[in-house]
DNA sequence: CGCTGTCTTCCACTGGCTGGAAGCCAAGCC
DNA sequence: GGCTTGGCTTCCAGCCAGTGGAAGACAGCG
């Protein structure tokens, strides 16, 4: 009976829109079967829908057959207005400018880090943060410097849960985790000794709008080279304070257009 | 006749999509009304679609009921696998740290430039590009450096068009064009005076595959440092041609993994 | 209060969507 | 060569999700 066992409640636009969410960080790129594997939809399905997207320049088919995403999404992805990034970008930069290091600039997604900005250059260390990833909050600078600055309901119900554990020497532990965010929120800055990678260490700060962590800027050096961390604080400080008042400016100022 | 007028030969996801690219950047916000139009489609319909594609966060909602891209697909787009803007990102770095100026890197996308990155710090002037945005090529330095290294069909074709012309000093002669297209072949980079905005200079330089041009590194400095522009030849040729090793090393090097 | 512009909800009709099945094609194996 | 496997593509009968006109809700305004 063709058609006959279609399963309902379900929209075309949904599954459109599952199509594209099959994609992730750890799976950019694939086949036609997993697609459908990992939608639950028929294979012949998705053949067609993948080949509207594709049409679209929503989705690029390489040489392999493979699908990833295509560069009109990343095109579409830009329009999605961001002020604050776009106040920090030239902060950032003065940040890298002095250090040569990692600078990335990241806001709480659900009880995750997004990192919505990063620069490097030739000379920084290769580190686990992209543009548009992911990671969990206790193990990295950013996240503790957000999480620090979360209202006591979220960050109880953030400690309740079971904690990734990285490395050896991520912090797990509810009440040290808590001792250490009461600290960061005391001196306004947050540091993390290869809790998410071994060989790594940064220092992070909020960029604070009234008691609220609206991002956090952070910095990563290798950790033979930690020692040199402590001279990061200040510009660090400097430049999340800096961020927060062109980030006030641009907020309240200027409307944006709609034409 | 309710549901009798159906426009045929458009599917579902087609017009999900159309909903998407009604947005672009003279038109990042948009009320459901504005979408209706811009898409020839049915008030009810697009009220519909739209709430489902805000609901999977690809459309955002603001409080004055304008839609917007969302953020899961500026996430969506950071997977769109790029590996010269990876490899090309530290050296633009490299780049701005000598000169604080706006430096950039653009592809060409049908017969416009697209530009794939930008970092900028705070002391440089304000410019037109936006990463994401697409400019033409002709009034651009990263246009002309592009456009210089095409086969001599696609120049041709492209000055047979009609040529925008932002400012008076752009260069819409197709003759004058051509030989400057030359000289740009000969020296190996371009330069612009005012072409695409009154105030802005720029030099941009090729990064070249064999014999064909894969994208274009550009730095903007303003009118009144013009004289500062033949001492950033140099550095800019160095960091195209570092990009091109690079990005050979990349592509030929490893595989990505699809897992 | 009526007018206007924008958004939301409703629902009868129907054509685009679905998914099983069969066919295609290249690679690997005997 | 023949057979098998795995991944992809095409086909099509049946039917339900999608459509869009219409009516209603809502806010702003003079």
């Amino acid at each position: 009976m063709p058609g006959g066992a279609r399963e309902t409640g379900r929209t075309v636009t949904s599954r459109a829109l599952a199509i594209l969410g099959a994609f992730d960080a750890g799976h950019p790129r694939l086949t036609l079967t997993e697609i459908a594997e990992r939608t639950g939809m028929a294979l012949s399905t998705v053949h067609r829908l993948a080949g509207e997207l594709e049409e679209w320049r929503a989705l690029r088919r390489g040489a392999d057959g493979r699908f990833q995403i295509g560069r009109r999404v990343w095109e579409l992805g830009q329009l999605a207005p961001d002020p604050l990034q776009e106040v920090a970008h030239p902060w950032l930069q003065e940040l890298l400018g002095g250090t040569g290091e990692n600078v990335h600039l990241a806001v709480r997604d659900g009880v995750e880090v997004l990192y919505v900005d990063k620069v490097y250059g030739k000379r920084a260390v290769p580190i686990v943060s992209r543009t548009g990833g992911r990671l969990p909050m206790h193990p990295t600078g950013v996240g503790k410097a957000l999480l620090a600055f979360e209202p006591g309901w979220f960050v109880r119900s953030y400690l309740s849960r079971p904690l990734e554990r990285p490395t050896p020497r991520t912090i797990t532990e509810p009440g040290r985790l808590a001792r250490e965010l009461a600290q960061v929120r005391a001196q306004g800055y947050a540091t993390t000794h290869e809790e998410m990678t071994l060989g790594s260490c940064s220092a992070a700060a909020p960029v604070l709008a009234g008691d609220r962590a609206v991002a956090a800027v952070g910095i990563v050096v290798s950790s033979w080279r930690v020692r040199e961390l402590p001279r990061l604080i200040d510009p660090l400080l400097t430049v999340a304070a800096g961020i927060a008042v062109d980030y006030q400016a641009a907020v309240t100022g200027h409307r944006r257009s709609s034409h």
